[in-house]
DNA sequence: CTGTTAGCGCGTTCAC
DNA sequence: GTGAACGCGCTAACAG
């Protein structure tokens, strides 16, 4: 029983195919391809029983090459790691299943010289389009290594330049307006924790809402890969503590609210009366920690069904890339 | 200026650099090649500026053809958003790109019915080889789709009949050791807090594991996609303090920690003296939620290693699979 | 050191 | 309804 799979050495080709079904080669093609209108059902048949017989299966390599199309799109993201990237992919798979095609993941693990990389390695292969959260902040860059000419879309991160359509969120929009609706309640001390802010565009845009709002704020920058974090907590512990301004600790990022916000919480420091915390947050977990907490919440699924669906347009419709800008309000509840 | 990639009407090929360079095909592929040394510099270098020029990109489907390889393995997981699941693949993708390989992400969702899409579509299309963390219990399911016969490692969860080298974590042992350590400290009594415990062999070990050590075992199945967060919640209190034995909360997944025990910590009702809590976690959020909280930390990163590893030396060395089974422990701390 | 040639497996005109 | 034959872009002998 187990391993009859492997009983054929070599494995079957069209050709033999159309030996056993006794029928030609183009005939077996055309039954491939669906064409079974211009076919006895005899023939039809004897061919799904030969391919059967001889565990037959296409080869896509040979199909790609005379089609040209390999009904699969790339997607590149910053860290799978991160929940939103990886919600960001199920939403282009939704909609790219939806339209026969099939997305695959890659992973630049917030590595600029893997993106390279992985953008020559899509570069390289037949995928019909590619769907791009970048760490690079010019289009350029981008644009050197995808000689190929296929679709592309970016999500998330803005890049200068672009001549894709890119699907983002209300970055400076809502920091800004979160900024103001927590000043609003006295609290005028903004503590941002943020990772590097230099190294992204939603971060850099985030902190200009927060900045366009807020009268005094403190930058706490913890590093991706390594940080101490006990020096960190005591940091915002000192942070939040040396003034008499009502404080907003505001996390650029669900994971820093994560990591170090809890504590706070247990030792009494965010109290949401002298001090609160609020961050960009794309799971429900935080929520579940600390129900009291308001928090932005974008929407990785519905922006990366967007992307999808601006790319599978492009992919059918032949259309050359619109440099529109397509917005995802993020929004604070 | 921008946009002059776009500006070669057609995709060159190999014929059409060897023309520009004024040289044979042959040659052009043996530089592509990198069979340098038997060529002069000269050719060389006006290969390159063919190359160039044209913006010629190698056609990888062409290739794929005749050597039958794509040094591309696909990486079929249970779940993009579990840490697990994408920690694993970071340790594949570290082997796999040391040995010139590229490691492909697809997501099951934790869909078998799109398990077995994903392993045709591996199936059909030219990966050199595959690593599962399978959601079907069956090999033979499987091998029923995978008609080609490509190099195939099994990790995390355990397959019936498996063919093919599996890793995993040593779920019983674990488990049942460290509710022996729990048993010792007086929580005489275990909530068990997970997903449907049969759809999962990994979690049926742990469940077993527990069995094997507690005395008095209760059970709270919550549904992966939709449960009611009060309910749940509810249905812990009671199991908690309905007994004046010492309570321990298992939780068989992270996730469940995350979501339903900060609010009993808060609220007091895992004090860690009459209730505490324990759990099979793969990230660090836990513990820095509440440090105090012993938990039981797998290795997805290195089980992912471990299993790139066993399926490149089958990539290279063309052996048959072997049976083994790979375990990489996991420990209570 | 370099060119010629024969396929790889399949889709697609054409004919019949 | 069905088949023969060409070509997709490339690699791998084999010549020279």
């Amino acid at each position: 029983m187990g391993g009859s799979v492997m009983e054929n050495r070599k494995t079957a080709t069209m050709k033999d195919v159309a030996a056993l079904a006794d029928v030609s080669i183009a005939t077996v093609s055309r039954f491939l391809n669906g064409n079974l209108d211009r076919m006895s059902s005899t023939t039809a048949a004897k061919i799904k029983d030969a391919i059967e017989k001889l565990n037959y299966v296409p080869n896509s390599a040979a199909r790609q090459m005379i089609t040209k199309a390999s009904k699969m799109v790339a997607v590149v993201v910053a860290n799978i790691d991160d929940y939103f990237s990886t919600e960001l992919f199920k939403g282009v798979s939704s909609i790219l299943e939806a339209n026969n095609y099939t997305g695959v993941l890659f992973d630049t693990d917030s590595n600029p010289e893997r993106e390279r990389q992985l953008i020559q390695l899509v570069n390289d292969h037949t995928y019909d389009g590619l769907i791009l959260q970048p760490l690079t902040e010019s289009a350029a860059t981008i644009e050197a290594d995808m000689k190929r000419d296929i679709p592309i879309v970016v999500v998330d991160r803005e890049l200068i330049h672009s001549p894709w359509t890119q699907v983002v969120t209300n970055n400076y929009e809502v920091a800004k307006s979160t900024t103001s609706h927590f000043m609003a309640a006295g609290y005028t001390h903004v503590v941002v924790l943020t990772s590097k802010i230099s190294m992204a565009s939603t971060r850099e845009e985030r902190y200009a809402g927060i900045k366009a709002a807020a009268s005094h704020v403190d930058v706490l920058e913890v590093s991706e890969e390594s940080y101490n974090h006990t020096q960190v907590h005591q940091k915002l512990v000192k942070l939040i503590t040396e003034t008499t301004e009502k404080t907003l600790v505001f996390a650029l990022k669900e994971r820093w609210l994560l990591e170090f916000i809890p504590s706070l919480i247990v030792q009494g420091y965010i109290d949401h009366d002298q001090a609160t915390a609020t961050a960009f947050s794309d799971t429900s977990t935080a929520r579940n920690i600390e129900p009291r907490l308001q928090l932005i919440s974008q929407d990785p699924y519905l922006m990366g069904a967007s992307a999808a669906e601006v790319l599978v347009d492009q992919l059918v419709s032949h259309r050359r890339p619109t440099q529109d800008k397509i917005i995802i309000p993020a929004t604070l509840r």
